[in-house]
DNA sequence: CTGGGCTCCTGTCAGC
DNA sequence: TGCTGACAGGAGCCCA
């Protein structure tokens, strides 16, 4: 589900009602991931800090009166966050879906997630431990200054995948998923099937401003709800609504009527103009 | 080192 | 109505 924009609203939406908050009590459901590691301490009578976003991943710091560290959040592919104020185990017991309960003194902190692709791991810090290590391999922030077409460009040269898979893994510029990269290079004009490393640069700028773009207006939307996505407070997104090509195989192009195709990358969908997207 | 494919898990939906 | 297979927003890991 989660990609950046949904993982920055759902930041956005609780990261002031959280902050100061003090851990009371930590509940787990069935196992995510990866095991959450030595939190259960260290949490207790902890504060948590300023939430911080790092590509899809969350970052809750925790000051605790012994030791200090945080917890790093990973949505997968069906996870949401929701954070209840004043709520608290007793009133809202968990649901089959609900993994981890962070019970606070300002409310409920909780991770839904059916697939179970998600994680919350315990790290001592984000730039140490297991945080670091989960870290190490991201690109740049698609809204970090330095972000743009050379430093794209330089990224695919040598690659011989094509673009929109080199756009999903993540090493080059992070946060663009299975529905920002379709829709990224719909926006560019660019075949989701060339080969990385035959973008030219001015096309490389033109992909990194699409990226960026279309990345900021989903945000600006709320984020994609398709099936369950809700921000902390359980507001839906609506970019959805705006895709031009994610989801509309066989609709015609909005731009040039042709219908839009969809094949198949690294098992997943890609979804394209065969006309608008020629090369 | 790169690239391709598989895998984790559960839910939903289309088709028979 | 019930079963089966395809597919779903991610990304680490293994192998050629």
């Amino acid at each position: 589900m989660p990609e950046l924009p949904e993982v920055e609203v759902t930041r956005r939406s609780f990261a002031d009602a959280i902050a100061g908050a003090e851990v009371a009590q930590l509940r787990l459901g069935k196992p995510l991931r990866w095991p959450l590691g030595q939190a259960a301490e260290a949490l207790q009578g902890g504060r948590i800090g300023a939430v911080l976003r790092r590509g899809k991943y969350l970052w809750l710091p925790v000051s605790a009166p012994v030791e200090r560290g945080g917890l790093l959040l990973h949505l997968g592919m069906s996870g949401s966050l929701a954070f209840t104020p004043q709520a608290d185990l007793r009133g809202s017991p968990p649901g089959p879906h609900d993994h981890f309960d962070l019970q606070t003194d300002r409310g409920l902190l909780r991770l839904t997630d059916p697939r179970r692709f998600g994680a919350v791991v315990w790290s001592e810090a984000l730039d140490a431990g297991p945080a670091a290590k989960l870290l190490a391999g991201l690109g740049m922030e698609p809204f970090d200054a330095r972000f743009n077409g050379e430093h794209l460009h330089a990224g695919l040269s040598g690659r011989r995948v094509a673009i929109k898979l080199a756009l999903l893994a993540g090493d080059i510029v992070v946060g663009a998923g299975n529905i920002y990269a379709c829709e990224a290079l719909f926006i560019a004009g660019i075949n989701p099937r060339l080969a990385a490393a035959k973008l030219s640069r001015p096309r490389a700028e033109r992909l990194a401003l699409a990226v960026r773009g279309v990345l900021a207006q989903a945000v600006e939307a709320g984020g994609t709800t398709l099936r369950d996505f809700k921000d902390a407070h359980g507001v839906a997104g609506s970019f959805q609504m705006q895709a031009r090509v994610y989801g509309r195989e066989g609709l015609p192009c909005f731009d040039c009527g042709t219908p839009i195709r969809r094949i198949v990358q690294g098992q997943r969908s890609t979804f394209f103009c065969p006309q608008c997207q020629k090369r």
